[in-house]
DNA sequence: ATATATTTTTAGGCTAGTCTAAATTTTTTA
DNA sequence: TAAAAAATTTAGACTAGCCTAAAAATATAT
């Protein structure tokens, strides 16, 4: 049996929000997730159970099933890829892709996902440096840093982001902070916690607490 | 207002059966093509009627309105493109893009569409020789010739096909019969008028009268 | 021109996915 | 640990898209 794109969409879902450690779900939070009300989300969870795609007990939050994570990840890649497609093929920037890639990661066809992961070379992460999981289903989240737990005078390079938004995406291209950048934290404000970074060697720029929080960075 | 896939579907059917003309199409003959029943085809009519997309009088059968028009040929663009993505892209057989792109043509993008015209090289046809609609929504129909209405002797090219079915697409394949081959017609049979044809200027082939009334061609 | 056959519409009902309002369970607070 | 608050589920209802069965309109054949 063939499952929906909303039921899709569910089990995405709970994989993003149950994180790697697999915790539980609470059905207020995939409602506010899936922009439905509570009593929706309760309505699908009794379907996915009984489809055997979650573990639900009644009050209880749920988790996805061998079965559920199969799934989500097969749309997770699938959304991830179609995502390169748009920015490396296509042309678009990296904050107008994501909206698109919703709609395509639903196309059901295996083969489809298979030759355009060919087409792109096989390629291990997405425009927004999300590991892609590979035909087996294996993701493995590499363990990067957040630019916050960064000390004056480390160079670091820019890995990914931890919010997608086009607002935030776009104040990156503004300031020149793209995946692969240098940046190297030259002084941290005590009062508000902003920073002063020199991206690429070049320029240097403040940068608040609140885009800090979701630059994701690794030791070189 | 959006329209949904089905929606979408119903107008790209009511086009491809009211043919250049623009002739009235059937209950029935909606049914047939979406199968679903008459009393649903009767729904969804009256729900396209309300939109401004048909005109419709009940029992009179219906035609599509300029509105509904663009919708169509807006869905028939995005099928062929895509369709042409998977061929010369994906490296996907001829026989075997039909049923992906009856999903891909309902992703909802006026940019992918023109960012993915752009990257195929703006291509006039699809696969199958059909003509893709350009980006302000003028379709021409090129008026080929049946091979059926082929003398003996006459060469000619293949330009397209009328039977999409992917075992009709494999025998040509089996045939050597592709898009831009040389047909020349030997001879054909009284009896049952099949042909022997031979395919550019090598084997010679007999062809039963149902490939024959299947293949589109032009005089060179 | 009437009877018969065919086509189309109407009536009533079903499922998926959503909603609001009310009931119930769990969690927090005093 | 009992009362209050918060979270969750249940009850009942709605729309889109589909169904079957019956009624009505149109087309065909005598
Ligand atoms: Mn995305
Ligand atoms: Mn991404
Ligand atoms: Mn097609
Ligand atoms: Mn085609």
């Amino acid at each position: 049996m063939q499952n929906s794109f909303t039921e899709e969409n569910y089990l995405k879902i709970i994989h993003a929000l149950s994180g790697r450690d697999g915790l539980e779900v609470s059905t207020n939070a995939l409602a506010e997730s899936t922009s439905t009300r509570a009593a929706s989300v309760t309505d699908m969870l009794r379907k996915l159970a009984d489809k055997g795609l979650i573990h639900y007990k009644k009050y209880q939050g749920v988790t996805l099933t061998e079965s559920g994570e199969r799934v989500a990840i097969k749309v997770i890649r699938k959304h991830r890829l179609w995502e390169v497609f748009l920015v490396e093929k296509l042309g678009f920037g990296w904050d107008e892709v994501h909206d698109i890639a919703e709609e395509l990661e639903h196309i059901p066809s295996e083969v489809l996902v298979e030759k355009l992961d060919a087409f792109l070379g096989h390629p291990k992460f997405d425009p927004h440096g999300d590991p892609i999981p590979d035909a087996k289903g294996n993701l493995t989240e590499p363990d990067y840093l957040i630019l916050t737990d960064v000390q004056v005078s480390e160079k670091v390079l820019m890995m990914g982001v931890l919010d997608h938004a086009p607002s935030f995406l776009q104040h990156l291209d503004r300031s020149g902070i793209t995946l692969g950048a240098v940046i190297e934290v030259k002084e941290i404000n005590e009062y508000d916690k902003s920073a002063s970074v020199q991206i690429n060697g070049g320029p240097t720029l403040f940068i608040s607490l609140e885009v800090s929080k979701n630059l994701l960075v690794q030791r070189r």
